[in-house]
DNA sequence: CGCCTTATTGAACGATCGTACAACAATCAT
DNA sequence: ATGATTGTTGTACGATCGTTCAATAAGGCG
């Protein structure tokens, strides 16, 4: 498996202003991250190396292994970060919706099929984390960790939208792996169907789940 | 040099009979498939390299080179087999269900769950080709032929239990991303919740989607 | 200023990658 | 038997991989 082609050179993200020489560690950091975040975008799973990260960043490879034990632990890192955006994005959008919980509720899976989640450029990044997950024991669980916490989250949602507690958690796990499977096709073939359908589908699920007329 | 080096060494699978030195090349074409699935089982997505699948099937490295035109194909391929594979079982599994149709879709469904479909072991080969989708589009069409073949089984199945005409296609959509989303969160994490679970919220979702009650 | 800490470099290392290719060997037609 | 065909080998090549590490440079502090 070798890099793909990457001439068309489409312009993914803007890559920031470079940081001073000697930049702070933590800024270091995280621009280290960021960078990983485009180059997976731009090349895949297979073409995210020490090297084109460390370039994508405008720093020597050779720093790579001053922040991270290892490239392994920057794509978890990278995992971790993209992550957090997912969450926090979501939990806006539960924010800006009516104070109703099925509102809230809709709101919570109809974000997950618009950007900045539902885009094919952040796929690489699930991919190159999961593709760690058989062999690496903390690897794993990292993600049941997270995966955990999206569950949660959901649940709570869904307590609030009157799911009786017996039923939560099959709720959730539904809920959650509709959505994974939309949210992936979605990104593996956009033409199939659109964010749009997606939504729709999600939304009318949640309508046999929490058991309410809508 | 290594050729002495042959100790079966983790058995995930029992190697087949060495192949004649000189093999039929359908024959051979089909012992680097399975080999190649060996290795992705074991090794995962990253440690399947030509020299490790060669190696698996008992062949010098440079033979892959003779039947696929590179290392992508042959993932390619694979990816094509399992998916044949898997469709084999989920047809067989509604075969051998009550002649039915709401009893066949359940086959059809709770199948996904169930060896050989449901084991981490086959997930790196998904992961392996879903990591060429984005750079290649020829495994973009590929991909989106082998879903479009599963979708347009699971509507015939849809039909035959009542489902409306104009219900079809996102019917047909939700029940796959719900199946494929509990799929992979079983191969990711097998001990977050057990397969009788993931096919007992299938087969309920099955109810709601053709209207009848269970 | 000189000293110390450390972020950063850049090259080098050994390993492995995918592919190409000349040589070898096995089968078949004649 | 002889030649043609082709499956198969083994190696070599260039590229790239992840990681290491001495050298360098940039700040903070006396």
């Amino acid at each position: 498996m070798q890099a793909a082609d990457t001439r068309p050179k489409r312009a993914t993200q803007p890559r920031p202003a470079a940081l001073p020489r000697r930049a702070e560690p933590d800024a270091r950091r995280q621009s280290l991250i960021e960078a990983a975040m485009r180059v997976l975008a731009r090349a895949g799973a297979n073409g995210a190396s020490v090297r084109a990260i460390a370039q994508e960043a405008g720093v020597s490879p050779g720093l790579v292994g001053h922040y991270f034990t290892g490239i392994d632990a920057l794509i978890a890192e990278t995992y971790t970060h993209v992550d957090a955006m997912v969450t926090r994005a979501l939990d806006a959008a539960v924010a800006a919706a009516p104070p109703l919980p099925r509102a809230r509720l809709e709101a919570f899976v109809t974000a997950s099929f618009t950007a900045p989640i539902a885009q094919p450029a952040l796929l690489a990044t699930w991919i190159a984390f999961w593709s760690l997950v058989t062999s690496q024991p903390q690897i794993a669980r990292q993600h049941d960790e997270q995966y955990a916490g999206y569950r949660a989250r959901l649940e709570g949602l869904l307590r609030e939208a009157g799911v009786a507690e017996a039923d939560l958690r099959h709720a959730a796990i539904a809920v959650t792996a509709l959505v994974d499977g939309l949210w992936l096709e979605l990104c593996l073939s956009p033409q199939c169907f659109s964010s749009e359908e997606a939504g729709a589908i999600a939304r009318r699920f949640l309508g046999t789940v929490c058991g309410g007329v809508a």
